[in-house]
DNA sequence: AGCCGCACTTGATCTATGTCATGAAACGGA
DNA sequence: TCCGTTTCATGACATAGATCAAGTGCGGCT
């Protein structure tokens, strides 16, 4: 492993706490992989042998039942993924595969469930991580049960503009196709979501996007803290 | 406190392997009160004051939002809710509300989080509560998002009567209006959705449900470990 | 028993969204 | 550069589910 993927984890809240010699022996029992795009990196149903890390590129964690596919959430560097069925051993609930050419760090369950008993500082923060993942799953099914398709679309873009230092103009980060499976409706009604938009000051031209009237948009999408805002 | 009161919470999976003299602590701390159906007892925004557990009664764990409501999930005794905000000491993200009269124990945020820090068995506890919550909520949002209205339906009949014994026949455990929310749904579109379910083997009357043909109805909702099965 | 209120059911209709079919545009490789 | 593939957009249509408006039935209360 490289001396800076090595610190890209180290200065993960997930082990930024934790003890030098088990992040140590943790490191020393890792495998690090570049992986192409569109690899299948786990499999719903199938035991939990690591936990990941996306270190570079990006990981699309879905599920499939019935023909029907659907997009969970895509992890981008650096964190982890499916922390807590390595933690119980359970196993995985979502497939996952790279979006693009992806540098991806394995960590053996077993070896996290160790360092969790012996290591509060990993504990603690273990504990963080759940929380925060389970509260931004809340926000998400209320964002599903609570809000109409098109309603859906203008907070996501309220949403990215602010990751995107709220310029009025920025690029979507992933293909239309897996935003609408994300945002819960087909890749035809997104399209004609985004027309529907332009009546409250959004342009989009393919992947490019420019708020042409924020007023509008925010007072269509009425953002609501406790569902838009990721960081509570 | 009585006694009863005390062992049923020693004996959740919560507590169970938290170090004695910290659990009498806790306890010390801890207000016991009987709610009349229908108190309010916390508020979607409010900051996160008590960690609660329904010894009696049931709580409903909802949100509102645009004059749309949905019900999240409902709590039984004996169990905990908003673990997470309380650990995190973050803003609850539902609205709780009693179903009917219940006992209702808070445990202020504050003695949790003291208790999380010196107490391994708790810390670990906690995290597999955090962990077991977050998959069960990965589970209810591949169920919303993959299935139709009817399918979920069925399949909530299915995990219903599993838990009543695998009786053919049972009561439903919540009103129907609830049921409709819970499930994503009308509660118009819920009672057309049982007239639908006739066609596979199912005959409601009012909250009696009898399942006439199991086969028929399992072939219909072809229920999914990985949704359907709450224990993993 | 009889009345009232509430939850549920049912019917008619409407709307949002999904589906299918086609065409246009963007992209990547030879 | 051109061609073939993929992705996206659009139109026509189908359908699930929501909405609105009456009914029906049950349970509680007097």
């Amino acid at each position: 492993m490289h001396e800076s993927d090595f610190q890209k984890i180290r200065d993960l809240p997930l082990f930024c706490d934790m003890n030098s010699e088990n992040f140590e022996t943790l490191m020393r029992r890792a495998y690090v992989q570049t992986f192409p795009p569109l690899v299948e990196l786990v499999s719903e149903g199938e035991p939990s042998d690591f936990l990941h890390i996306v270190l570079s590129g990006s990981v699309s964690l879905y599920s499939i039942w019935n023909e029907r596919e659907t997009s969970m959430t895509t992890i981008r560097p650096a964190s982890t993924f499916i922390l807590a069925a390595s933690i119980k051993g359970a196993p995985y609930l979502m497939s996952a595969e790279t979006l693009e050419k992806s540098r991806i760090v394995l960590l053996p369950s077993q070896d996290i469930r160790n360092c969790f008993k012996q290591d509060p500082g990993f504990a603690s923060a273990v504990v963080t991580e759940l929380a925060e993942n389970y509260r931004l799953l809340i926000k998400t099914t209320k964002n599903l049960k609570l809000r109409p398709a098109l309603e859906r679309l203008a907070n996501y873009l309220l949403r990215h503009q602010k990751r995107n230092g709220n310029a009025s103009e920025f690029e979507l980060d992933m293909k239309k196709q897996r935003l609408a499976s994300f945002l819960g409706m087909q890749p035809e009604s997104l399209s004609r979501a985004f027309r529907n938009l332009r009546d409250h000051g959004v342009v989009s031209k393919g992947d490019h996007i420019t708020i042409v009237d924020q007023q509008a948009l925010e007072e269509f999408a009425h953002p609501n803290p406790f569902i838009d805002d990721y960081s509570t």
